[in-house]
DNA sequence: CTCGCGCCTGATAGCGCTATCATAACCCCG
DNA sequence: CGGGGTTATGATAGCGCTATCAGGCGCGAG
């Protein structure tokens, strides 16, 4: 380890890269932060001069100087397990980079009240922003009490963001219409779903999303047998007898999340289904469950932990807006999705008879 | 938010400490880090200014003038995510309190090789010491390659740590004779084990323990019915269908961590028995699967969190040694591990009485 | 042509702490 | 009781960066 002298590493200094462009020490830093007042040309070679010397700022200095040590929260509450140690990795790789510090702090309640205490709570704490994974992203008590305390928040996987705010999500409708198109190119044609949590936006984006594939194909949406389910492996066992328990049972089930397809493939064992010969099982998130089960699972992967990178980077971003005292808008990042084809779908077992009518659940609708 | 001028928050300073002790700032700076040379009754009136004041030190001036901005290593291997979640959290806690970086990267591979390059990898991004949860902090490419870098590393429930080593990790042993005696105090004297993964050392202490209580209570603890599992819940499908396969069936499944127990549940009500009634089923970790299933396992708490923060206290305490360039000695801190009782430990039934499938896989129970 | 008002840039002075060295206090022994 | 060696404390000078303000320059209005 080479620690010569005081001097950390043989690292650059904002001195060293001010020399070489032929600038002072003031306009680099103006320049890595993206403020204003900077000729262009001055920009451009005081970014080649970082570049050749491959300068990264030290954060120490930084926020000793600015006379702030940022902090960021992470709040979140009981999200699958596997969902939330991804989303810290993120999370972390962010502020890394960032060269800001995460506090993170569970909250478990659901009560409204609860949850605008513990928000004051962690506000005591000197954080400047919050981040907010799902379920936390869409609960009102701890959005209104963030707005009161004038601390700017990033919501993921929020399904309506609000006015001005920060959200970071992916586009659930396209992946569940891929997915049920995916289930319809195989010759499913009674599909059942298996809705989210009502009060998560992301499962209404999902649930029309696969309606929409739905219609696409020519059938009828609002005849599709859909279950409501609340995320949890529960849930999903009550939601998947009943669909099982229909006149028409379905040849694919879509389950708005992993712990409920898994549930669905439980009970399908357990009527002495096979999965996926006699029925097809497709879950949402790409989480542990997905391949714990057996089968694996097909699923829609999100980016986890590219999600909470980018939340934090929006953050900061825009604590830096704040703090220069720009004007604030909405902001929104929708990152890239993928479908995971693993053992938990195939064909149905009869042939596929794509146009008879009789063979299927849905009314052929008129098309439109 | 007063942010008064440049100063951050109303912070009290160094220099306010020494001014209320009646010292300089080097003498207070001395106090706080530990250093020898301070007569006893300066520190003691440096310490009660601190205290009076409340006062914290600044971490990025501190690591701006140390010249060392302090990077910890996390390297991780497929834990159960729910496992890694607690991890981190607690490590952030860690590292926050002692104002240092987090730098985190898995190492999925189990290859030899391949993990002794990760390490390499990981080392080049200058973190100055590194924690290892399970399982890699049984692995020895991994720690040999940075014992050659001269990088301190901190164990995490490493059963037989090294000479000269740090490690954290609660009694394994203890807690698996608690357990076995909390079964044996109901009344089972017919106890199967499934064991964990062999590289574990753990896993060993827990038999260990296991078999400890056995012998107190007069039975012959080689004669207990013992599988081997590998920590999966697939391992522990295979261990729980041969201890039910066993002529004398077992009465109660001590299983070494909550997936292999959650496991030996699914076998059981695929037997026809009922848990805890025909059969009773203890875990260890009490990690998600333990309140996933049903019904929700009685078994052994680490914890985790509290270990990952001391993990990182007792490497940042290292840290300074070596920078001190004091002599270093092996460490050890064991924490305090918790029996947590719910539903899938209960007295055995006089009879075995088998039961039909038709009764509910899952059917809960009216809850109370 | 000159004044004034933008825009861009740089000099200076810290941010809170610690490394370094100098100094002061002390102690042990001959 | 005075020298040589400790041990305890303090003064000073940065660590790398940014806030602040002063100045220079260009350009349109008076």
């Amino acid at each position: 380890m080479a620690r010569a002298g005081r001097r950390g590493r043989g690292n650059v200094t904002i001195e060293d890269v001010a020399r070489m462009a032929g600038v002072s020490a003031m306009t680099v830093s103006r320049v890595i932060n993206d403020e204003g007042n900077v000729r262009d040309t001055t920009r451009a070679s005081v970014q080649e001069a970082i570049k050749r010397l491959n300068y990264s700022p030290n954060s120490a200095a930084r926020s000793l100087a600015a006379g702030q040590s940022v902090h960021i929260g992470l709040l979140y509450a009981n999200p699958s397990a596997a969902y939330l140690s991804q989303f810290l990795v993120g999370a972390l790789e962010g502020t890394r980079r960032g060269g800001c510090h995460l506090v993170i702090e569970a909250c478990e309640s659901e009560g409204a009240d609860e949850q605008a205490e513990a928000t004051r709570r962690f506000l005591t704490t000197e954080v400047e922003g919050v981040v907010l994974p799902p379920p936390l992203s869409e609960s009102q008590p701890i959005l209104a009490e963030l707005a009161a305390a004038g601390i700017p928040a990033v919501t993921v996987a929020m399904g309506r963001p609000r006015e001005d705010a920060l959200n970071v999500r992916i586009d659930d409708f396209a992946a569940a219409r891929e997915m049920t198109d995916h289930l319809l190119a195989l010759g499913h044609r009674q599909i059942g779903m298996i809705k989210g949590h009502p009060a998560h936006m992301a499962s209404a984006e999902r649930l029309r999303g696969f309606r929409a594939a739905l219609a696409a194909h020519g059938l009828d949406p609002d005849a599709a047998p859909v279950e409501q389910g609340y995320f949890t492996f529960r849930s999903g066992l009550v939601a998947a007898e009943r669909l099982l328990a229909r006149p028409h049972r379905p040849t694919a089930i879509f389950a708005g999340n992993d712990d409920m397809a898994a549930a669905a493939i439980g009970v399908a064992h357990r009527h002495g289904l096979v999965v996926p010969d006699d029925l097809s099982v497709a879950g949402y998130d790409d989480t542990a469950p997905a391949t714990t089960v057996w089968p694996e699972l097909t699923t829609v992967r999100q980016p986890i932990s590219a999600m909470a990178e980018a939340a934090v980077e929006l953050l900061l971003v825009r604590l830096r807006m704040m703090r220069a005292g720009m004007r604030i808008q909405a902001a929104e990042r929708v990152l890239a999705h993928e479908l995971v084809i693993r053992e938990s779908v195939a064909a149905p077992r009869r042939a596929a008879r794509p146009r008879s009518a009789a063979s299927g659940l849905y009314a052929p609708r008129a098309k439109a």
